[in-house]
DNA sequence: TGTGTGACGATCG
DNA sequence: GCGATCGCCACAC
């Protein structure tokens, strides 16, 4: 399994109403740079089977290459599930933050 | 095979 | 407190 596919793995399990990081996804994983999480939702560009809008910075700001219907439409899909957002563009890390290190396989 | 680059993170100014 | 810069590693071309 390659790097994409298992930080795809990890963002398609992310439980509804809950978030998590870059920097999280990327420790999961083993790997050192959150940037490679980005680009593989990025090369992957699948909202339907893996949620990016679940997935935010280590500030809780909403990731800024969000193009499936931008910023506003990734922060509407959160409070749908229940999210709360602390900010206009910052979610609830302490109230919705999903941590990989309880429930890694 | 090598270079460029990227939806970030942390540090410095 | 905020903005800008550097560094990180893996993937695409």
């Amino acid at each position: 399994m390659n790097s994409f596919q298992k930080i795809l793995h990890s963002v398609s399990f992310i439980p509804e109403g809950k978030v998590t990081t870059y920097g999280d996804i990327a420790t999961s994983n083993n790997m050192k740079n959150a940037r490679i999480v980005g680009f593989a939702l990025h090369t992957n560009t699948d909202p339907i089977k893996f949620p990016c809008h679940r997935v935010v910075k280590k500030d809780g700001s909403l990731a800024s290459g969000y193009v499936f219907g931008g910023l506003n439409e990734q922060k509407r899909k959160l409070q749908l599930e229940g999210v709360e957002f602390l900010d206009d563009d910052k979610v609830d890390m302490y109230k919705c933050l999903y941590t990989f290190s309880d429930n890694s396989p």
